[in-house]
RNA sequence: GGAACGGUGGCAGAGCGGACAAAUGCAGCCGCCUUGAAAGCGGCCGGCCCACAAGGCCCGGGGGUUCGAAUCCCUCCCGUUCCGCCA
């Protein structure tokens, strides 16, 4: 959410920032919003003010009951009954007033960062960084690394997505044998990789409504999730989800901060909006494997973990041996609850696509307002301020498992058709150098 | 899933219809003392809304009874223990 007192105080800055977005639809919202709040307040003024009075004649009702002057204590119930049922009246108009204000910031999406470029889509978004290809460029590549990772995964028996399909539904996949392996070797190398700095952590895949609206994906995004109404509960579309909530509700010591957490877990998409697109091989499915790194931070310390998370990223990727290039998302294309966001894209020979492989973001304090992540800051000498202030919450995926294993499979194939495992894999695979 | 008992501030733990945002202890902060520290002494010491103050709200969530609820009632959630089931 962003911050109503900003609204409030700057709702001109406010509505220039959020236009950038480009979103025809989101001023209105943004206005009303601000109606809602205005609404609000006056509401709660006056509810408040009857409070006080009924609070007072309560206290004076309790005095003269133990001073024993019962008529003139029942004379004041009369009163301060009267002015209860006036209460209950506001009360009820506040708590709707309330929800209402919430549907609507609950739905605005986040401020972007002064330094993201504006566009309009994906099309707008600068290379930063890259793209890091073989003499040749994109051409670069020999006869036998243009072979889609669909073919090579059947060739070698270790892709077996007719079957995934049987068991499970289309847009289901299953790596088999040494397939199977290089899908795991990925998830343990990515911890191990980042064990350094991150925690490990094997968080609930399953979450409360609560916790999928924390981070943005309710209620707006609801068609994307898969449900399992029954128990009121929803399965994570990434470990953000769980791993940015740990600390939902809680007020941190900044001495703590940053706190950082990586979790392998498997994420689950509908792909509701994406019928029909990239359904062969493994680019897209409902199913699938990540390692997640994340970070609860002060404002101050968000945007050196923002670049250092992407070089961290950056360097997983080339030490598998793939091509990438760093993309900075525009304003156009950015996610509802980003601030700031970088792309890693892998270029795949085989199909002849750039895929993004990881996604590495800034929330602000977007996330954290909605989770309720705070901290008690410290002043120039060490000493505890007054008050709170939310945290900043960061994320990124270390390592994407289907569209890299795709492109180890595509880049790494040999003119006899199989696959060389990168070596930084192979202690994780048994040994096993060469598929097929 | 059944039964019993619980859920109060950073932690521990009192309060069980009125003067309670809530005793007390620990932790923390400021000062005194000290060469420094500990101990001791004095003070401060939860969060939220509201521009501040005034005022209001928060004792797991929601609802109810009452002039008045941390305290009584209902309901949901969570925890502990025992039983059942199970990897």
């Amino acid at each position: 959410m962003i911050d109503v007192r900003l609204l409030r105080a700057n709702p001109a800055e406010v509505r220039a920032a959020l236009a950038r977005r480009g979103d025809p639809e989101l001023d209105q919202v943004v206005l009303r919003a601000q109606a809602a709040d205005d609404r609000l307040r006056e509401i709660t003024a006056r509810r408040d003010q009857i409070r006080a009075r009924v609070n007072e004649l309560s206290r004076e009702v309790g005095r003269l009951r133990r001073e024993g002057d019962v008529e003139a204590a029942e004379a004041l119930q009369g009163e301060s009954r009267e002015l209860g049922s006036e209460e209950s009246v506001l009360a009820a108009e506040h708590d709707s007033m309330a929800a209402d204000l919430r549907e609507l910031l609950l739905v605005i999406p986040n401020i972007p960062n002064a330094d993201v470029p504006d566009g309009v889509s994906d099309a707008d978004n600068p290379v930063i960084a890259g793209p890091y290809l073989p003499e040749g460029g994109e051409e670069g590549f020999a006869e036998h690394q243009r072979v889609p990772h669909w073919e090579i995964g059947a060739q070698l028996g270790i892709l077996d997505n007719e079957r995934a399909t049987k068991i499970a539904a289309s847009m289901f996949t299953m790596q088999r044998g040494a397939g199977a392996t290089l899908a795991r070797a990925l998830c343990q190398y990515a911890l191990d990789s980042n064990a350094d700095a991150f925690e490990e952590v094997r968080p609930p895949t399953l979450v409360s409504t609560a916790t999928l609206t924390s981070t943005g994906q309710l209620p707006k995004f609801a068609d994307d999730a898969y449900a399992i109404e029954r128990d009121d509960l929803w399965c994570i579309p990434t470990a953000e989800v769980p791993l940015t909530s740990i600390h939902a509700g809680e007020i941190l010591d900044q001495a703590e901060l940053p706190l950082r957490f990586m979790a392998y877990s498997p994420c689950y998409r509908r792909e509701a909006g994406s019928a029909g697109r990239d359904t062969r091989g493994m680019l897209r499915s409902h199913e699938f494997d990540k390692v997640e790194i994340l970070a609860l931070s002060t404002p101050e310390q968000a945007p050196v973990l923002l670049t250092e998370m992407i070089g961290r990223v950056e360097r997983m990727i080339s030490s598998l041996g793939l091509h990438h290039r760093a993309i900075e998302i525009c304003t156009g294309d950015l996610g509802q609850s980003h601030h700031r966001s970088v792309d890693i894209e892998v270029y795949a020979p085989g199909c002849g696509q750039w895929l993004e492989v990881s996604s590495v973001s800034w929330f602000s304090d977007y996330q954290a307002r909605r989770a309720d992540i705070r901290y008690r800051p410290l002043d120039d000498e060490g000493r505890p301020q007054k008050g709170t202030a939310l945290v900043h919450t960061l994320n990124g995926s270390a390592l994407a498992v289907p569209r890299v294993w795709a492109a180890i499979l595509e880049t790494h194939r040999q003119a006899d058709g199989s696959v060389a495992v990168p070596e930084v894999l192979r202690p994780y695979m048994r040994g096993i150098e060469r598929i097929g």
